[in-house]
RNA sequence: CGGGGUGUGGCGAAGUCUGGUAUCGCAUCCGGUUUGGGGCCGGAAGAUCCCGGGUUCAAAUCCCGGCACCCCGACCA
């Protein structure tokens, strides 16, 4: 319950000057957030509330899948971490106290607590079990970005699935499933559960839950019956009609043009016809990579091809094992080739490693020899596994799961006795909520020009209570005595009381976003009413002041 | 880490190129007026012009060094 003559809610009449989304703009300016650093925010009091109820409606379908809280430090021993391979992560903070003991913040807490369930757990009679708290994560983020999006603070829940075996995680991982499914819809997102990469979290399956919005740092890909992370998701590719075969690759002049762009046009070519030639260095040796002139090299599955990490050649080493960069083919190479998978038949144009020239007619297998894996991004109009057609889509990560398998659980020792009393490595899953993504992308859902536009269920109130008027005036009254009646009636209301003007007053009110708005002013009380606006329909609805409590009730009751 | 941008009362900006008394709007405080869309009149307070050094009679402005924040990329458990 609350009055606004004395709440710390500075909204401001302008943008920010360093906000370029909707949500950071919009959470500074209804007051909601203040920043304190790079990545560093603080929750004011209505943006804390909002926070709280996503948290609220997070702890209550965790516990009913039989999760259990509690909380762990922020602080932790260095040791930990160096136990499990973790501590020379760059985006960990290290530090140390003032007897020279070394400490990290925890960026996740796989280690703490995988660490007291190898202390206390010892039976498979005590498997399965799912703990999970919410806690400040701390990373040194390199670039922390779009407001709350990307911190370098930030609350998370996460929790951590002790299983028996492979059959007992799959069981605890859908149990998640549900739960999620069931908080984003609760949260009034609109969402969907991919296919995510695994990470160096080495498991055997991972989910991420997202939230499609402009301002959102992933990309997905979206076929109906298929959604993937754009870094894990496969497609055929569409077809490209290719020029017709030669008996073998010809010669042709292309002064200056190196781009795929400036040579399908000077050939007359599709750019899938031609052949994206990039030379990289992985384990101290130069590669050359092949992907379709229309297709996007996808790093993370090149990475996996490797089995290691790479990087592109520079052009005095390009230059030394091929020719000039920007005319760099496959043919005459004397280099390992790894040929994407979208690239099929013959008539190809690329490059003819020297300089000006290209060569046409290209047969992969006949005029050089490759690898072939799958190793691009999958295109807008690809066909999806299941026959749809691919739909790209941008979108906040707000969550994510995965089956961790023995990775922490053996380095930290955290096993236990089976029935044949034989020690078998407990098997972890692990799974992360961050509540201020889910606040971030309810606002970039759901906002209007007017200002934020809340589901119902993490509305920092539900109802914005105005009364238009000098603070004796009988419009105040009345509003006085209404805002009694609602509290009585069990509504979360915020009630503007402030001796403000009505611009003032109602702006307000639309920037905070709040689902139902109730305007008591003299127009309407003359004739014994008071106004209801539906904050996302904008419909308005004249109620009795008599009963104007009850009525505003049932049109609450109406509203998601 | 590479590239770009910005630092001037609480907020948003002008002034910087071409050195010469710190400027505007909003917000704040006091008095009055006004109350269904940030209204009006009068008065007041509030600034080490990001920091340090240099040049100059004189620096927000020019030079050198640093810091902070934002954006793009790299990176991202």
């Amino acid at each position: 319950m609350t009055r606004l003559d004395n709440y710390f809610l500075p909204t401001l009449r302008e943008d920010p000057a360093d906000a370029e989304w909707t949500s950071h703009k919009l959470m500074v300016r209804a007051g909601l957030v203040r920043q304190l650093g790079a990545g560093l925010w603080t929750w004011l009091p209505a943006g804390h509330r909002v926070v709280r109820r996503v948290e609220g409606i997070i702890r209550k379908e965790l516990d009913s899948i039989g999760a259990q809280e509690m909380l762990m430090p922020v602080l932790q021993p260095a040791e930990l971490w160096r136990r499990t391979g973790r501590y020379d992560i760059d985006e960990l903070f290290k530090l140390r106290d003032r007897k020279d003991t070394e400490y990290v913040l925890a960026m996740t807490n796989e280690e703490s607590v995988t660490h007291h369930v190898a202390q206390d757990v010892r039976s498979y009679r005590e498997l399965p079990m799912i703990l999970y708290h919410v806690q400040t994560k701390e990373r040194d983020e390199p670039r922390p970005r779009a407001g709350v999006l990307r911190a370098r603070e930030f609350t998370m829940k996460d929790a951590y699935s002790f299983d028996r075996d492979a059959d007992g995680l799959d069981h605890s991982y859908a149990l998640h499933v549900e739960a999620y499914d069931r908080i984003f819809d609760r949260c009034g997102l609109e969402w969907y559960r991919v296919e995510s990469d695994v990470g160096m979290m080495g498991g055997s399956a991972a989910h991420d839950y997202m939230a499609p919005c402009e301002a959102g740092e992933n990309e997905i890909a979206l076929a109906p019956g298929y959604a993937a992370d754009i870094e894990v998701a496969v497609a055929d590719p569409q077809p490209v009609e290719l020029p017709p075969p030669l008996d073998e690759p010809r010669k042709v002049p292309t002064p200056g043009l190196t781009t795929v762009e400036e040579v399908k046009g000077a050939l007359g070519v599709p750019a899938g016809a031609l052949i994206k030639a990039m030379p990289v260095i992985v384990n101290e040796r130069m590669v050359l990579v092949l992907v379709r002139g229309d297709h996007r090299l996808n790093e993370l599955k090149l990475r996996k091809a490797f089995s290691a990490g790479f990087r592109p050649a520079r052009p005095e080493e390009i230059a030394s094992e091929l020719g000039p960069a920007g005319f760099i083919g496959p043919v005459g190479a004397e280099l390992p080739v790894l040929k994407d998978a979208a690239i099929q038949g013959e008539g190809y144009v690329c490059g003819a490693n020297e300089a000006d020239a290209h060569l046409i007619g290209v047969a992969p297998g006949r005029d050089f020899s490759f690898e072939e894996v799958d190793i691009r991004s999958v295109e807008a109009g690809d066909l999806a596994p299941g026959g749809g057609k691919i739909e790209l889509e941008r979108a906040i990560e707000v969550a994510g799961i995965f089956k961790l398998g023995t990775r922490y659980s053996e380095a930290l020792g955290a096993t236990y006795l089976d029935e044949d009393g034989k020690e078998r490595p407990i098997v972890m899953g692990c799974y992360g909520i961050g509540p201020a993504r889910v606040v971030a992308a309810a606002i970039e859902q759901g906002a209007d020009d007017k200002g934020i536009v809340w589901p119902r269920s993490i509305a920092p109130w539900d109802l914005h209570l105005v009364g238009l008027g000098r603070p004796e005036d009988e419009t105040m009254v009345a509003a006085e005595r209404l805002y009694e009646e609602l509290r009585d009636a069990g509504v979360e209301v915020v009630y503007d009381d402030r001796d403000a003007g009505p611009g003032e007053k109602l702006t307000d009110a639309e920037l905070l976003g709040c689902p139902l708005r109730v305007v008591v002013g003299k127009r309407t009380l003359a004739e014994g009413a008071v106004e209801a606006q539906a904050r996302r329909s904008g419909e308005t609805e004249r109620l009795p002041v008599a009963d104007a409590a009850a009525r505003a009730v049932e049109l609450l009751d109406g509203i998601d």
